[in-house]
DNA sequence: GATGAATGAGACTTCATTCAT
DNA sequence: AATGAATGAAGTCTCATTCAT
């Protein structure tokens, strides 16, 4: 007798349409009228399932840390040394990203300013990038362990390794100084670099280095 | 009779009214009426200086550029050595930012966003990051010399290293899931691992390793 | 096979809810969504009862002065004497009023604002008042003949008394400048004094006058 | 050189255009836009001079107090007994409503309606009506004690007087009830009846009762 | 009867920019 | 140079009402 509820679908929909208008025009610029229209809604409906605009920018923070680590976490599962897992974060960060994602990559950017202001932004981005971290000092440990090194370092070289592709985003996306390409190789030998080793022989044989 | 025009140094003023003001507000959160009670002067005086509010933005990623040139520049001059020239780099480019000066990191993170949608910002930051890189590409060259290295990598080790700073502005102060002072030692270690040598003994830091 | 109507008891609810929800929000902030949610119905349900938001006022109005006219008919049912009958009425009014139902006051309040701008609120509410006043009247003529005064001025010393009466909702309710408890007791002193004559000497308050 | 403030007279003319447009659409009726519009002012403006429509109506109810006050004052000069004083107030406060300002009294109306749920405007009206309490107490006791009368009770005759007073206002203009020119005199043999005695002989050379 | 999504007008407010002084 | 009032467009958000289910 009751009309079902479509809110989830809805609220999905709008936040990929703040993605969108974002990547183009900021936060500030993605008027709520420009995100409905992106949408294919009336105006009003958004207010119907978002209370405030900045609650559809919270929602797209979580939606897009949520898919880092879900297209992580395929990738990694067919890893097999600890070298191609920390790969695998790598690759499945700079993919959504640089490469593949530049929509997304764009809105990153913008919430990395945004969380600046809104404390609501800053806390939920806080979450999403300490628990990348961690998940990427993890990594780099079995990295380092399996190389049988000291793993005290591991949360210094997570934090560099993820400055950079933070950074990378900028260089290559904003400022449109670096080749197309660039980051994902460049960042595998930033990662080696900061463990110390010298570059492995990779390839599908050799998951484990001498 | 004239009175002495006093334009440059109004300019100055607004234009550091504004990164204050957008230190902590954002770019459009920063209102002309704001900047102007920041900077101590009528609204409408800020409009006698700048035509639009843009311009003022245009004229701060200027000032910012320079003032990192500035310093690195003096800085570089007490440096003996390729290695101790690329360190003032980076000394230059993270004291201005993560340890001594929120202020200009939180308007470069801005200001990266804000080059998103303004062609004219974008284009300024973007030949702001371009010098940087060029600089930064003959310091890396510089240390391959003197490590008798092929230089070819040098752009992208310095394209690298590049990322490296601006993503470290993200983690440390929008993020801050890094401690203070994490940022000068783990770029120069990340330096020294693309550039993929063993660091040589220098002043300060002799005896720090083993 | 057909549903049985509730459409009278769910207008009630919807009536009382709006009552609820006005007394603190006033007549605009009392949304359609908020009247619902008060009566734990959904939004949608209101209009099927109610054409528009109006008539639940309207509704609320009539129900209201019911139920003031209720409560004076069976106090005034005990009354052996005009002067006690005229008690009633005071006592009624009062008791819906200041002293038992702060949500009735409060409403009233609102009403009086509301009937200023929607003709068919002043209207009801000019009705309810037009008929107290009626009532009200031969009451006090009542007090009159039996204390062998001229009935001339009754119409008036009604009108002053429902003046007092409702004044004293300001003060008390909103204005909150009187004690509670205060306004029966001085509306009764102060239709003695309209009427001019000597308080008969009474059951309770027997002995608590000099 | 500078432009000279206008704000004060600017808010005044805001505040009358508020009281004008609020009689007749209550206070949420009064857009902003009706505002400037009454004011014949650009809608923008109205928001320079005041930070919110609240603050409108702050100012509107202190300007309303004020204005009273004044009244009363001037009318209290001319008063030669303290009988004729307590008339200076009632007419002061009647002939700025029922007969002389219907504005006002729509006003002071709609503002009894606000005070409840707002507690700003509460705060400002209460303070207005426990001013005007403890003048009238003063009158009252004064009138008490030229009868040689104990004065215990004055503050309650005060609040029974005022509370027809601001009845008064709703039973004349919203209900219309009541014929013009009922209130003042209706009131001052309200006083009378609750001071408790009979109406004294007035002209211009019976100042004193015997 | 009942649900809850959808609509669209209109509310308050902000603000870059202009301009009289 | 300087002031600060003035403008008007645009923004976010609310809400009575409608309607498909």
């Amino acid at each position: 007798m009751a009309r079902p509820s479509n809110t989830e679908q809805r609220r999905g929909e709008i936040v990929d349409a703040l993605a969108r208008v974002m990547a183009h025009t900021g936060y500030s610029g993605a008027s709520v009228t420009a995100i409905a229209r992106e949408a294919g809604l009336a105006p009003g409906l958004v207010h119907y399932h978002f209370a405030t605009k900045l609650e559809i920018l919270v929602a797209l923070v979580e939606t897009l840390a949520a898919r880092l680590s879900e297209r992580e976490t395929s990738r990694a599962a067919k890893a097999r040394s600890a070298w191609q897992r920390l790969e695998a974060f790598i690759d499945a960060r700079v993919a959504l990203g640089t490469d593949a994602d530049p929509v997304a990559v764009a809105c990153w950017v913008v919430i990395g300013a945004e969380a600046l202001r809104e404390p609501e932004v800053r806390e939920t981005y806080r979450r999403a990038v300490a628990s990348e971290l961690e998940r990427l000092t993890e990594l780099v440990q079995g990295v380092l362990a399996a190389e049988g090194r000291r793993r005290a370092r591991a949360g210094a070289i997570a934090a560099a390794l993820l400055s950079s592709i933070e950074g990378a985003y900028q260089l290559a996306v904003v400022a449109r100084v670096t080749p197309r390409g660039f980051a994902a190789p460049m960042l595998k030998q930033s990662a080696l670099g900061l463990i110390g080793h010298e570059p492995m022989l990779r390839g599908r044989d050799r998951g484990r280095r001498a």
